[in-house]
DNA sequence: CCAAGGCCTGAATG
DNA sequence: ACATTCAGGCCTT
């Protein structure tokens, strides 16, 4: 019988979901919006804001979910291997913006180009005697000039930080409105911010808009469906096209069904892990 | 519809 | 010491 409760906070931290996060001691400390979060080892969470925030998706029935989504050895394993992984529910605007700086980049340097953002325009606050900065509101970030958003590090995606910022700010980028959409009418409403393309879309939708059945198909993605899935998915060619990443997240939500992000994010820590690859 | 090339940065490799 | 290659996703041609 497994454990479906327990949640593993350093597995989740670890998992490519989120950046701005550090450890001290027992306690995890990250920014999420205008909060700051302290989590300990238990998952207990105390928040700087003190509002109320379902950061774990405690209401997701985990073991229906994990039983839906072991469909095979593979999954089985990584199932039982990251048990305690979670998929977090985190505040929109900071997951959108941290998905655009994340476009061809690693975890490490998205890592830095977010906090130089929150230290550059982010209120700073403190909480438990120790120094924060805020994630910055989409006012702060739509008006920066294009110079003082490339300081931070973020390269040729600064116009797209500052543009789907502006888009958030005029409200033609409505969070609230994608939260109570379908996933595919949300895709294609945040589809049309230059900087979000497919997987960039995924992975905002799956991290902090409730759209369990998106399955972001980054490089590594591809790779795992090639090793562990050749028959199941035929992926043909190597670089994926656009048409071809809707045909295939087609073919996996019909095999892995309606929690296939859950899927998602169970291969992809289990393979980095195998791969040894560094996390925050 | 698809293929190819450019964008930016830092780490790894030669 | 320096130059080249690579990893990473999106957009334009």
């Amino acid at each position: 019988m497994l454990d479906y409760c327990t949640i593993n906070l350093e597995n989740t931290i670890n998992s490519g979901q989120v950046f701005l996060w550090k450890r001290n001691q027992n306690n995890w400390y990250g920014i999420n919006g205008r909060d700051v979060l302290k989590i300990n080892e238990s998952g207990k969470i105390k928040s700087f804001s003190k509002q109320k925030i379902d950061f774990f998706r405690e209401k997701d029935n985990l073991e229906e979910i994990l039983k839906s989504i072991s469909k095979d050895q593979i999954t089985k394993e990584a199932v039982k291997k990251y048990l305690g992984l979670r998929l977090l529910r985190q505040d929109p605007f900071q997951c959108y913006i941290s998905f655009i700086v994340s476009s061809n980049s690693n975890i490490q340097k998205i890592k830095i180009c977010l906090e130089n953002i929150c230290k550059n325009f982010g209120k700073k606050v403190f909480f438990d005697n120790n120094e924060f900065f805020l994630f910055p509101e989409p006012k702060i970030l739509a008006s920066a000039s294009l110079q003082e958003l490339k300081n931070c590090g973020t390269g040729y995606r600064s116009n797209f930080v500052k543009i789907a910022s502006e888009m958030v700010y005029s409200k033609e980028i409505n969070f609230d409105y994608l939260k109570k959409c379908d996933y595919f009418t949300a895709k294609e409403i945040i589809s049309k911010v230059p900087g979000v393309g497919n997987k960039v879309a995924d992975c905002i939708l799956l991290f902090s808009l409730d759209k369990l059945e998106a399955f972001p198909l980054d490089r590594w993605m591809i790779r795992i469906l090639e090793k562990y899935y050749p028959n199941i998915f035929e992926l043909s060619t190597k670089s994926i096209t656009k048409n071809q990443y809707e045909i295939l997240h087609g073919k996996i939500t019909n095999y892995f069904g309606l929690f296939s992000g859950y899927a998602q994010q169970f291969l992809f820590k289990m393979e980095r892990e195998n791969y040894k690859k560094k996390w925050l």
